[in-house]
DNA sequence: GGGAGTCAACCAACCGGTTGGTGGCCAATG
DNA sequence: CATTGGCCACCAACCGGTTGGTTGACTCCC
C-alpha cells in the first residue's frame, strides 16, 4: 500500500497577485511584474516555443530560477501573460458606440502602437489551447457589453450575427498587422505614419459604406 | 546572434528542385517531396520553433541526414514550404473576377479546407523575415493581375487603393482562422459545418453591402 | 559502379528546471 | 537596545535530457 511518492502536490499558488495566503511583499510583487513584462516582450516577439527563460530573466534582470517560484513554468508564465493581455484587450476595446467605423480606426491605432498585443493574439490563436484560460467567462461577459452597445446602435437585438460583426470588425484593424506578406503581396506598405494613415482611412470608409445600409438577417 | 560557426560557408545549392546541374533522379524527386510535405504539416502545427527535424523525417519516412542534404538546414527548409505556400496561395486565389463577395467566400472555403495554408502564413508573418524571397517579384506581378480585375470590375484604375482593398478582402476571409480566441470572447462559434455556414454568410454579406456603392477615393 | 538512401552513433550547444546557499529584513527574546 | 533566529527573495552553479547538425559504414537497385 505504498502512497504515491509524490514530494510536493504541486500547490503552486502564488501564480497571480490574488494570492490568498499572505500579502506579497513590494519587493516581490515588483520582480513579479518586471518578469511578467519582459515575458510578455519575449513571448510577443518569438512566441512559446522561441521563447528563452534565460532571456526572460536577463530582460527582467532577475534570477532564472524566480520564473519557476512565482510561475511555475514556461507555458504557465505564457499563460498568465496571455491572461493579461486578454485583460488588457478587453478594456482597451471601449464600446463601439454610435461610431463603429471610427471605432475600428481607433483600434487599428491602438494596435499599431502596441503591436505586442496584437502578436501575443496571434502566437496564442495558434498555439492552440486546449481548455480556456480561469476568469474567461467574465472576459466574455465584459465583451456581451461591446454586443449589445454594437447592437443598440444598429437598432437591433443582440444575436449571433451581431457578434460576428464585431469579431469582423476587429477582426478588421488586425489584418495589416497579422498578415504583412499579403501586404507585400499586394503592393500595400504598412511601415510609416503616412501609409499608416493611408490604411487606416481606407479601413474606417469601409466600415462606414458596409454599414452604410444594413440589413442583414 | 546565434551565429554558430558552420564549418561550411553554406553553398548548399539545391534548396529547389530547378537545381541547375543534373537532373534529380525521380526517386530522390520523390523523397524530396515527402520531405517538404511533412515539414508543411509541422511547420504548420508547430512554426518553426517549434518544429522538431527528427519529426519531419519520421512523418516523410525518411532519414533525417536527408534535411540536409536537400535543404541545408531547418530554416531553409521551412523557406521551402513557404514558398511553395505562397505559390498555392497566388494560383488558388482566383481573379475576383465580376463578384468580389462570392470569391471571399470562396476564399473562406478554402482556408477551411485547407488550413495549413493559412496557419503557415501567419507563422511565416510573425517570424518577421527580413529579406524577401527568391520569385517574389513573379508572385508581386501575378497578384498585380487580381488588382487589375478588381479595378475593372470597379470601373476604375488600379492603384494602391485597390490594393489594399483586395487586401481587406483576403484578409476578412482569414480572420476565423487567424483570431479564435477573439471568436471566443464574442461567442461566435466557428467549428462544425453550420456555424461556417453562417460565418461565410455574414461575410459576404458584409463585402456585398462594403461594395454596394463603392466610391472611395 | 555509383547515386540514393538508411542506420547508428556522435557531438557541442542549449534548454527547461532544480538545488544549496547567501544576505537582508523583521519580530521575538533577553 | 542588542541578539537571536527564522523567513523570504535572490542568485550562481548545476543537471539531465534534447536539439540541430554531422559523419561514416552499409544496403539497395537502376
Amino acid at each position: 500500500m505504498l502512497a504515491i511518492m509524490s514530494p510536493m502536490p504541486s500547490d503552486h499558488v502564488p501564480s497571480t497577485s490574488a494570492a490568498p495566503g499572505r500579502a506579497a511583499s513590494p519587493r516581490a510583487e515588483s520582480t513579479r511584474l518586471a518578469l511578467l513584462a519582459a515575458a510578455r516582450e519575449e513571448f510577443a516577439e518569438r512566441g512559446i516555443a522561441g521563447a528563452r527563460v534565460d532571456r526572460i530573466a536577463r530582460r527582467a534582470g532577475v534570477n532564472k530560477e524566480r520564473i519557476y517560484g512565482y510561475f511555475g513554468s514556461k507555458e504557465k508564465l505564457f499563460d498568465a501573460v496571455i491572461e493579461t493581455a486578454l485583460d488588457e484587450l478587453v478594456e482597451v476595446t471601449a464600446l463601439p458606440g454610435d461610431d463603429p467605423a471610427g471605432w475600428v480606426g481607433r483600434m487599428f491605432d491602438y494596435y499599431r502602437e502596441h503591436p505586442d498585443l496584437a502578436r501575443l493574439l496571434l502566437w496564442e490563436g495558434l498555439y492552440g489551447r486546449t481548455e480556456s484560460l480561469p476568469e474567461q467567462r467574465r472576459r466574455i461577459a465584459h465583451c456581451q457589453d461591446k454586443i449589445d452597445s454594437l447592437a443598440a446602435h444598429l437598432g437591433r437585438e443582440p444575436s449571433h450575427e451581431i457578434g460576428r460583426l464585431l469579431l469582423t470588425l476587429i477582426g478588421l484593424a488586425l489584418i495589416p498587422l497579422a498578415f504583412p506578406q499579403l501586404a507585400e503581396l499586394f503592393r500595400t506598405p504598412v511601415d510609416g505614419p503616412e501609409a499608416a494613415a493611408e490604411m487606416r482611412e481606407h479601413l474606417t470608409a469601409f466600415v462606414r459604406m458596409a454599414l452604410a445600409n444594413a440589413d442583414f438577417s
